[in-house]
DNA sequence: TCAATGGTTCAGACTCCGTTCAGTCTAAAA
DNA sequence: TTTTAGACTGAACGGAGTCTGAACCATTGA
C-alpha cells in the first residue's frame, strides 16, 4: 500500500515513515503543503496522513486542492489538541478522520487500516471472499479457517486485492502500489506472486479465486462475505 | 524490562534503583518531573514507579502528560500515609496502583510484577503458553512441569516474550527493553539468547514455541493458557 | 590464584524470499 | 488455421537475514 505523508515535524514526519515503511507501506513524504501537494497529485496513494498546522500552503488548503484534483484516497487529518474548528474544517474540507496530537502510533495505525479498509468498502476488520479471510490486525489468511503462511509481498498482493475486490486491477497499478517509482517495469514479478497465491490458497485449483483478465489485469472474483448477512 | 522511576529524594530512589536494577530491571530514573517526563516519553517503559510529592511538576501532573503523550505502560504511585485523596487524585489521572510511604520492597516488588503481567493480559501470577509456564513470584520457568534452568538473560528475553505471547516483537523492541539506551547496535546477542532459549525449552525441537518472522521479529505461538478457562 | 559461570563477539553456514530468466502455454486477432 | 502478444511456470540466483559453535572476556566465589 502507498502512502503520503505530510508533516513538518521533522521527528514526527520521521517516526510515522520508518514505522509504517516498517509495516511495508510505500511512503510518499513530504516536509510541506507545496511538496505534499506535488506528490500527492502524481502518485496514487491509499491512504494520506496530513498535519493540518503546515507552513506555506495550510492542511485544509491541500485536502481541498488534492480533492478538486479528483484524488478520492482517504485522508486522516492531525490536529492539535482542542482546536476542534481545525479538525471540524478538516473533515469538511475532505478529510476523513482525525487525530489529536500528541498521539499514539498504534491508534494511527488502527485507523489507518479502517480506511484503507473502508474505501474499498469494507464495513468489518477481517475481510472475506468465499473461503478466503484476511485479518490486517494480525495479517494473517486464512483459507476455510486453516491458517495459510504468505510471505510478505505475497501478503501484501492479496490485500491489495482483497481491498479491491471486484474490480479489475492492473498489473502496473499493483506495482506502483507495492513499491516506490524507481522500480523497473518490465519485470514479471507480479505473475510470480500471483502464480504463488494461487498455488498457496487453492492448492486443488478448484476455487479459482484470482481471474485473469487478458490484457487487462487480475481481479478477485469470489463473493465478499459482507457484513449486512448477519 | 524496562522501568520509569520518578522520586525526589534521593534515598529513596537509590534503594529502588539498585533493587529494581539487582532483579534484572533497565531504569530510567529521575529526581523531578521535569526530567521523569522527559525520559517517560523518550524510552518506551514496561512500568513506571511515581512519587507524587514530586517538586517543580507533580506526580500527577507528570502521569496526566505521560497518558496525554499516548504511553500506556502501568503507573504505580508513591504517596504519603493518610493523603488518600492524593491517591485516589493519582489513580484518576491514570495510574494503575498505589503504595502508600513508608512501604517494604518486597511488597513494591510484588506490585511491580503484578502491573507487568496485566498489562500483557495475565490475570494469574503463572503466565503458561503450552507446556511452559512462568512464575514471576519465584522467577523459575517449567516445561511440562519440569524445572528448566535458565541464565538471568534467557529468563528476560522469555519474560518479554511471555508478556507479549502471541505479538510479534522485533528484536529492536527486545533490546531496548532489556538494555539500556548506550547499547551498542549491531549485536546479534538477542539472536543468541533466542538460539539457548529454543534448545532448553524445546530440546527435541518438536514444539516450537519461538517463531521467527523474517525481517519483524520473534513470536511466541503457543496458546496461552488464560485464566478463564476454568 | 584459579575455576566456574554467564554475557558478548565473531565468522562462517545456512535459509528464505524477492527477483530474473527461459521456455511453454493460451487466447484473441488476423 | 496461423500468428502473436500476453500470461504462466519451474528453476535458479543472490543477497539479506538468521542461526550456531566456538572463542573471548568479566565477574564471582572458593
Amino acid at each position: 500500500m502507498r502512502m503520503l505523508i505530510i508533516e513538518d515535524d521533522q521527528n514526527l514526519n520521521d517516526s510515522l515513515s520508518t514505522h509504517f515503511k516498517d509495516s511495508g507501506f510505500v511512503i510518499d513524504t513530504a516536509l510541506d503543503g507545496q511538496e505534499g501537494l506535488y506528490l500527492g497529485k502524481e502518485f496514487d496513494a491509499d491512504i494520506g496522513i496530513i498535519d493540518l498546522g503546515l507552513p506555506e500552503i495550510s492542511g485544509i488548503d491541500v485536502i481541498k486542492q488534492l480533492r478538486d484534483a479528483g484524488k478520492q484516497f482517504p485522508i486522516l487529518i492531525l490536529t492539535a489538541r482542542d482546536s476542534w474548528q481545525d479538525k471540524v474544517e478538516g473533515l469538511q474540507a475532505g478529510a476523513d478522520d482525525y487525530v489529536t496530537k500528541p498521539f499514539h502510533l498504534p491508534e494511527v495505525e488502527a485507523r489507518v487500516n479502517a480506511l484503507i479498509r473502508r474505501a474499498g468498502g469494507w464495513a468489518q476488520p477481517v475481510m472475506q471472499c468465499g473461503p478466503i479471510a484476511l485479518d490486517t490486525r494480525s495479517e494473517t489468511v486464512t483459507v476455510d479457517a486453516e491458517a495459510v503462511e504468505l510471505t510478505s509481498y505475497e501478503y501484501q498482493v492479496l490485500h491489495y486485492l482483497m481491498v479491491n475486490a471486484g474490480k479489475v486491477i492492473s498489473k502496473t497499478e499493483l506495482t506502483e502500489h507495492l513499491y516506490s517509482q524507481d522500480y523497473e517495469r518490465d519485470s514479471n514479478v507480479i505473475e510470480v506472486f500471483v502464480g504463488r497465491l494461487r498455488k498457496k490458497l487453492d492448492p486443488t485449483n478448484s476455487v479459482k479465486p484470482i481471474e485473469t483478465i487478458r490484457g487487462r489485469g487480475y481481479r478477485l472474483t469470489l463473493k465478499r462475505k459482507s457484513d449486512e448477512e448477519e
